[in-house]
RNA sequence: GCGAGGAUGGCGGAACUGGCAGACGCGCUGGAUUUAGGAUCCAGUGGAGCAAUCCGUGGGGGUUCGAGUCCCCCUCCUCGCACCA
């Protein structure tokens, strides 16, 4: 500490020599990173009797074109709330770590033959560096990265949990298969029939996958989503992702046939309106149904259904399609033999596949009934039916037992008859499916799992892990749906430590999720070999306070997170049931033409040359000053001019021209702490509501009126001025108290200034005085003044005083500290 | 189509429970200083008008002494979801 202080010294005075009291953010950037790195100056303390604060960012992905302006956006934010936490006396935990497992890395070493290792190493290195050069202040002891075998093993460990609790399980399932990636991807990892990553299509294929039980907990995930500090619209993704919808399921027997069709209806008050049905083409029952007459055309129209792709399916096709079965089904509740038909607008993979149609009341089921000539029957009144389905309610009408009934009544009722006949029951269907956990790529956790001969599954036991992921030279996906790893022939054979047998290892891996799904548990207890994370820190420290993401991980690791955070819950790992309390998405920075940055537009920002030129203080303050934090907005490398000039005029103000101190033992004048105080006071107010725009612009006019009372700062004003710039330009800050105010401590953990109240009020407030609303005067008077007084001296002044002689004063309107208008009537 | 958010000077954006619209910054204009400046400082800057004044928060209506803010209708933009039975 000591040695680090006269070391300091020496290069102020060297540095102020050659600059002669510039503000040279250069040496100043360097200076203080070194120091802070040097002496671990953000280490968050495992002392459990301090209130603690978790603030977290949403870790990158270190990609081989490093940081770009976004990233910081959110990273600045989280910095300015762990640094002001700090003053504010809370043990903070701020990590920053790699979520480096992925395909980027694999594709670029398909393309380049370089080891995903070594350019995820290269590019963390990158990215590092990056980051320091912005001065966030980062326990960096505790860095994690998905990628270490250190870390990877308390993945696999986690998959093991989720295996013994029957939440891991293979399947034959249709899966979303890329080929332009070779691998399969999860529902979430597809948007309009295209991968989330490089816009390639996805078709639909059999394999067999692992899969994880993620439906299991739907009920829990949707209804803990109403205790979150989460911004409501990011909530409702969540809410209709899992789109839990109830109704009740029905058995429609087959005419002719002994098979049952089962559909799931959330309006079984419909059933007498129910006049044809519709299943899926790739229904399991379809062979059983179509009648031989009718086969060439299902067979015909399944196969023209399998070859659309998602896209085309339910993007593209706006004309329902469909075709006759030949078959019917008895409708349960009149009796009625019904057609059933086959149609691409239901879906084999939600609900049953198959749905009673009721084009009474469905807009689809209308519009099908409309192209098919299929009979329309009215069963709750309100709309006309034959112009459109009437989806509200209504007293049921044609209904039998249900006639007179309002909907919700009748769904109930209803219901009750489907289970006293044994013809249906109440269910619960989710638009959530399981999730799709594994990918046929090299560059992932391998799976804890061994294959033996007969077929069966065993896992690696704890004590084994991690199963370290081979090197490899090829990383070609085959294309065949095998992962690299299946090569690697002396990798995949082993001997199954339990049994000795000769096993094959599971050669798909996990997806980038696995590794995300719960690093902010491992930040806590980053070394600890024993344990996920040893219990009472994870007690001490969770739930992360704050957490501050991009919104395109609303439904892909915000929620797979909250999934294996319950399972650790029930596991007895975490203590709390949600990991993340509070959280905030940062919006978009878009290029300087407004458009969103890409290399193709040529729009791109790049950090490092800002950092180099303006300074990362500068920076900082630019990315938290161009607007709210949660608003898209462009960027304007003009707008940097603003806050490095500002800073400018920060050292100016603690610098003289010739680099000696400017801070002075004079009493500060009542103007200047009227501006420091009730600037105080707005930054620490603007820092909890996450509102570093406008704290900032308060630091700035708090500037102007130290300046206008300069040169110099006078010293009572000097330091608590510093510690409240130290969050958002640490670089300075330390630097002036430093070097202005010869200070050998850090700024890091001080205490936030007090404010003084007695600065906040002022004697005289300017309050307008309007004549019908228009402001004619602004009155100079006391703050305490009385309505009366108030009025009278409205009534005084010399122009308002003629206003008022040329109508009747109607009313008066006196809001004292605020306004006085007159309502004058003309005459 | 459904859901959410938004529209304020030349630009990014301020405005707590309705109470001086345009804080702060960029840009621009003029001036000072300088060999020079993409440096610094001072002054000005919503629009129209010499002026008093008038007009101004996407458009239209309403509530109110008073509306960027509240209510109704419309237009446009952004982001989700998209045959979910």
């Amino acid at each position: 500490m000591r040695r680090a202080t006269a070391d300091r010294g020496i290069e102020v005075t060297t540095s102020t020599e050659s600059k002669q009291g510039m503000y040279d953010h250069q040496a100043i950037e360097a200076r203080w990173q070194a120091r802070w790195k040097s002496e671990k100056a953000f280490a968050a303390k495992d002392d459990f009797t301090l209130p603690k604060y978790y603030v977290l960012d949403m870790f990158p992905y270190p990609s081989g074109a490093g940081l770009h302006v976004g990233h910081p956006l959110s990273y600045t934010a989280t910095d300015i709330v762990a640094r002001y936490k700090r003053k504010r006396g809370f043990n903070v935990l701020h990590p920053m770590g790699w979520d480096a497992f992925g395909l980027p890395a694999e594709q670029y070493a398909l393309e380049h033959g370089i080891h995903p290792a070594l350019t995820t190493r290269r590019n963390i290195e990158n990215f590092r560096r990056q980051l320091q050069a912005l001065g966030f202040s980062y326990d960096w002891d505790r860095e994690v990265n998905t990628t270490d075998p250190g870390y990877y093993r308390w993945t696999q460990w986690i998959f093991l949990q989720l295996y013994e609790r029957g939440l891991a399980y293979q399947a034959e399932v249709p899966v979303n298969w890329c080929p332009a990636l070779g691998t399969v991807l999860a529902n979430e990892e597809v948007v309009d029939g295209r991968s989330e990553r490089g816009g390639h299509p996805v078709i639909r294929r059999p394999m067999k996958q692992w899969m994880l039980r993620i439906t299991a907990y739907a009920d829990r995930l949707l209804s803990d989503l109403d205790d979150l500090e989460w911004p409501e619209h990011l909530k409702d993704q969540q809410r209709n992702w899992i789109g839990r919808s109830t109704g009740a399921e029905i058995d429609f027997a087959v005419d002719g046939r002994d098979v049952v069709l089962r559909v799931f209806t959330t309006r079984p008050d419909t059933l007498f309106g129910a006049t044809y049905m519709v299943i899926a083409p790739e229904h399991p029952e379809a062979a059983t149904i179509v009648t031989d007459a009718q086969r060439p055309a299902c067979d015909a129209y399944r196969d023209q259904a399998a070859l659309k792709s998602d896209l085309e399916r339910t993007q593209l096709v706006k004309e329902k399609t469909g075709v006759f079965t030949g078959r019917h089904a008895i409708n349960p509740a009149t009796g009625e033999r019904i057609p059933i038909w086959m149609a691409d607008y239901v879906m084999l993979g939600y609900g049953t596949g198959a749905i009673m149609a009721v084009p009474g009341h469905d807009e689809r089921d209308h519009e099908f009934a409309r192209a098919f000539g299929l009979p329309i029957r009215e069963v709750v009144a309100g709309g006309d039916v034959e112009q459109e389905a009437y989806t509200g309610d209504g007293p049921l009408v044609n209904s039998g037992f249900l006639d007179g009934l309002a909907v919700p009544a009748a769904k109930a009722r209803m219901i009750e008859w489907l289970e006293q006949q044994g013809k249906g029951v109440a269910a619960v269907h989710t638009k959530l499916r399981d999730w799709l956990f594994s990918r046929q790529r090299y560059w992932g956790e391998p799976f804890p799992i061994l294959h033996h001969d007969d077929g069966s599954v065993s896992t690696v036991p704890e004590s084994e892990l991690p199963v370290r992921l081979p090197d490899v030279e090829r990383y070609e996906p085959s294309g065949t749906g095998e992962s690299p790893l299946a090569l690697v022939e002396d990798w995949v054979s082993t001997v199954d430590p339990v049994s000795g047998e000769r096993v094959r290892r599971e050669t798909h891996t996990m997806p980038q999720w696995a590794g995300s799904c719960w690093y902010y548990l491992r930040f806590i207890d980053p070394h600890d070999d024993e344990h996920l994370v040893a219990p009472e820190k994870e007690r001490y420290w969770m739930p992360v306070d704050l957490y501050i993401g991009g919104a395109e991980h609303a439904v892909l690791h915000l929620l797979y997170a909250r999934f294996w955070h319950k399972v650790l819950h029930d596991v007895g790992v975490v203590s709390c049931s949600e990991p993340f309390r509070k959280l905030v998405n940062q919006g978009m920075i878009l290029g300087e033409d407004g458009e969103k940055m890409s290399k193709s537009r040529g729009n791109v920002i790049n950090p490092d040359e800002v950092v180099q030129r303006f300074g990362a203080d500068a920076f900082r303050l630019y990315e938290m000053f161009m607007g709210p934090l949660t608003a898209t907005k462009p960027w304007q490398t003009n707008g940097l001019k603003g806050t490095h000039g500002f800073l400018k005029r920060v050292h100016r103000l603690f610098v003289d021209e010739q680099g000696t101190s400017a801070v002075h033992d004079g009493e500060p004048g009542d103007d200047a702490l009227r501006a420091f105080h009730g600037c105080l006071d707005k930054v620490g107010g603007d820092i909890e509501r996450l509102s570093f725009n406008t704290a900032i612009a308060a630091m700035m006019e708090c500037i102007n009126v130290l300046v206008k009372e300069g040169p110099g700062i006078p010293r009572a004003l000097a330091r608590p001025f510093l510690v409240m710039l130290e969050p958002f330009a640490p670089h300075l800050a330390e630097e002036l108290h430093a070097t202005a105010l010869g200070a050998s401590e850090s700024l890091a953990w001080t205490s936030w200034p007090e404010v003084d109240a007695r600065w906040l009020v002022s004697e005289t407030v300017k309050v307008p005085v309007q004549i019908n609303g228009k402001v004619r005067t602004v009155l100079d008077v006391p703050a305490d003044i009385g309505q009366a007084e108030l009025e009278r001296a409205a009534r005084d002044d010399a122009g308002v005083a003629t206003l008022l002689a040329q109508g009747d004063v109607a009313k008066v309107v006196v809001v004292p500290g605020r306004i006085v208008n007159f309502v004058v009537r003309p005459r």
